[in-house]
DNA sequence: CTGAATCCAGCAAGATACTG
DNA sequence: CAGTATCTTGCTGGATTCAG
């Protein structure tokens, strides 16, 4: 890997390392729309199939930046909630859908 | 595809979809750096490789983000800058130094 | 409902060599 | 120096099925 070192010496590059794929991001923006169930989740992501959701909100629990709340009923029910760190990162969406909004698609 | 609706509504989706690939940001965190030349890009970029490079600097290009400016001499020259549109994508930047800076890797 | 398991496809990226 | 060409690898994600 090119990554050998140490640890992440830029937190720029750190942070890309933990929110930076592709479904992440969009399951976050989600979130901080406040969804928090898997199926809600799922039918809102445009068909993410359920192996990637639970395999980012995996990432996402092991990062730290949500929480998994199990509710042990019939039929089960698992909720996500944003943490301190997680809720933090709202500046960086807020800040990229100012950019989207002012630079449309292939905008000049 | 998953995306075939009219276009990206979402304008966090159009960012990502411009500027979300695993080495885009890095490129552009170097350019936001100075850093201009194809292989000085290249040498601080963690062994990239040149072809790898060249398409997302190609990408980028495509969607006015960067501009490509070729010197005619010998040795060739070329240099890439940002334009207004690329400018802008600062603020996501700093945003996202501040946060990775903040929490660090695993810390709660 | 909330996943886990399995299998497979597609694309991004790495390695390497080569050119104007 | 600034790429292109070619080939290969590896990861991400899709589709589907099944389970607690």
């Amino acid at each position: 890997m090119t990554l050998e070192q140490s640890e992440y010496p830029c937190p720029i590059e750190r942070t890309i390392q933990t929110i930076g794929g592709k479904w992440t991001f969009l399951i976050l923006r989600n979130m901080f729309q406040g969804e928090n169930r898997f199926n809600q989740l799922q039918r809102n992501l445009d068909g993410i199939s359920p192996r990637t959701l639970s395999l980012r909100l995996k990432e996402l629990e092991q990062a730290n930046i949500i929480i998994r709340n199990v509710f042990p009923e019939t039929p089960p029910r698992v909720e996500y909630h944003l943490t301190e760190k997680g809720e933090e990162l709202r500046p960086i969406f807020v800040t990229m859908k100012t950019w989207g909004n002012k630079w449309e698609i292939m905008k000049p």
